[in-house]
DNA sequence: TTGAAAGCGGTACCAT
DNA sequence: ATGGTACCGCTTTCAA
């Protein structure tokens, strides 16, 4: 059995009660009296039982994140950060990869202080809580808790807009058409934005990829070489267009005389990835999504107020990869 | 606050002790009674508190995983499949992805009743545990917890020597040579293995590449092809060997009537991917891993003596992916 | 078959 | 400044 304040207590000669109040640093306790204390603590290698102090307390200082679909890497990233930011709030971070109702149970059962739902695939079930919780996923949802989401739409929309102000007329969405709701938004706002700017539907205005990959991305664009060439590229994730960029220059393409590119993407591409220079992105910061969630968060426990439904906006990042159409050419064509 | 048996207790009419029988399926209560306390706890929306079972019961029924780096998917199907094996077994799994240290910290304090430790990079610090701990990663530890391990110096050696024996003598490893303590592992059994087969080393014995992506695997193999072509390719892992099997492809090669290949693999490769036939492969099949580390977890938690260290042998899966090398053309050289 | 009560390891209040 | 004690929600004797 492990060491408990009675232990403590017993080793240090003083009540119980007055160990508990020195580990919790109350001023109650005389500074010698700590110090002895904690020494033994340290010694004993006790470690506070959270299941007795959460019964006593009513707060775990813990967070629950449900994460159904952990092959899915896509949240590695954010659920990394998160995890950063909450140990700042002297919060721990569990994890649950079990489906979301299950999940969900067990982190109630576990008295979390707030659960964190990742909506992988935006078809979540039904499911209750007694401790509050926060969805990262669709926001057009039935479930009565409060979701982020990220305004995919607006930003391929924000993408070609602005390569339209450009003079971009022949752009290339290339991306995974037929495949979860969250790549359907790109495509939709594509659609959209081509229409908003007038710009007429080219055989080769979309291009599905196989996979999400950068493989795919770089076999779709090969294939794309082939036959005709847009004036630019909007790749609908980061790791098609790392591929998208290499077919690109094997193609002696130059970026972005050649042709301008475009990437969806929270993360700013590295410098080093591909030995390419970072490429122009859209899409909402991944701090912000972390900033946002674990704010939400702390808002849950502390029983503030908060609003139902998020979106948060993409902002266009735009570096050496997009360039105007030249006039001449322009004219030409 | 949530519902307790004190409630359920007073909405039936009976004592929570009884209620406390009830649910947990006590023979010592009247069927009929027990009927009516679950509908009520049903009914209530009932959740035993986990806090306040395991700190009377001293056990939670929850097994802790560590996994320091989610970004590093490695891990991602091996865990999704122990937390099913464990799931059967009537253990919830929770995960964390902070440093091991602190991640087992957090363990004992919740009193889980064992851990599965990830360790990543094969350079896990000290941590110490009053729960039980198993290892997952490098068999040379100083740390006093079991560990399990996979042999992959002999899968690579396994392969070399069946290629061997096939008339080849003249293989390219393709992978990531100066990587981590795994991937270290992996290129001395090649190499043992050319000497113990007095294979003579050429000039493309071992290529190395950037990453361990199909992408990589597939720019590697494209760069060995124009210069020498081996009569056979081992590759380092599932993703490189994708891009490898694609290279080969492009360069007008039949697998295995122009070129035999192994890959290194825990997963099968299916059908689907690439549009190839599966390759042949050696390794630790994954669900031999699971299956070790579950039984570990479960015996740990019954207080079970375990072995200190398991080293896991692979198995050779062979498919249509490697062929004898033609008599007259190995003359010929 | 049911109820009463002790106690798991802490916190927090009241008394000293 | 320290000690005593009630109690958090539950399991588990023991008594009725």
């Amino acid at each position: 059995m492990s060491v408990t304040i009675k232990d403590i207590a017993k080793s240090a000669g003083v009540s119980y009660s007055t160990v508990s109040k020195a580990l919790l640093n109350s001023p109650l306790v005389k500074d010698d009296t700590k110090r002895k204390i904690v020494a033994i603590a340290q010694e004993l290698g006790y470690q506070p039982n959270a299941a007795a102090r959460s019964l006593v307390s009513k707060k775990s200082n813990t967070i629950g994140v449900v994460w159904p679909n952990v092959e899915r890497d896509v949240h590695a990233a954010l659920i990394t950060k998160i995890n950063k930011r909450l140990e700042e709030h002297n919060y721990t971070t569990l994890m649950s990869i079990n489906n979301i109702s299950d999940a969900v149970n067990t982190f109630n059962r576990f008295q979390v202080d707030a659960i964190l739902v990742f909506d992988g695939d935006g078809k979540t079930d039904y499911f209750s809580s007694t401790v509050p919780v926060v969805v990262y996923g669709l926001a057009k949802h039935e479930n009565p808790y409060p979701v982020v989401d990220v305004n995919r739409k607006f930003a391929i929309k924000n993408a070609v807009h602005y390569l339209n102000r450009m003079g971009h007329n022949k752009i290339t969405y290339i991306g995974d058409l037929p495949s979860d709701p969250f790549q359907v938004e790109k495509v939709i706002g594509f659609k959209q934005a081509l229409h908003e700017c007038q710009i007429e539907n080219h055989p080769n205005s979309l291009i599905s990829v196989g996979g999400m990959d950068q493989y795919d991305g770089y076999m779709a664009t090969k294939k794309l070489l082939e036959t005709e060439k847009p004036t630019a590229i909007i790749c609908g994730s980061h790791d098609l267009s790392k591929g998208v960029l290499r077919a690109v220059s094997e193609n002696n393409l130059k970026v972005p005389d050649d042709i301008s590119i475009i990437s969806y993407d929270n993360l700013p591409h590295k410098e080093s990835e591909g030995g390419n220079k970072p490429i122009s992105i859209v899409g909402v910061p991944l701090d912000k999504i972390t900033d946002k969630l674990t704010e939400i968060l702390i808002d849950l426990v502390n029983k503030k107020e908060v609003e139902d439904s998020i979106m948060l906006s993409p902002e266009l990042n735009i570096t050496n990869s997009c360039k105007p159409i030249n006039i001449d050419k322009k004219l030409s064509l």
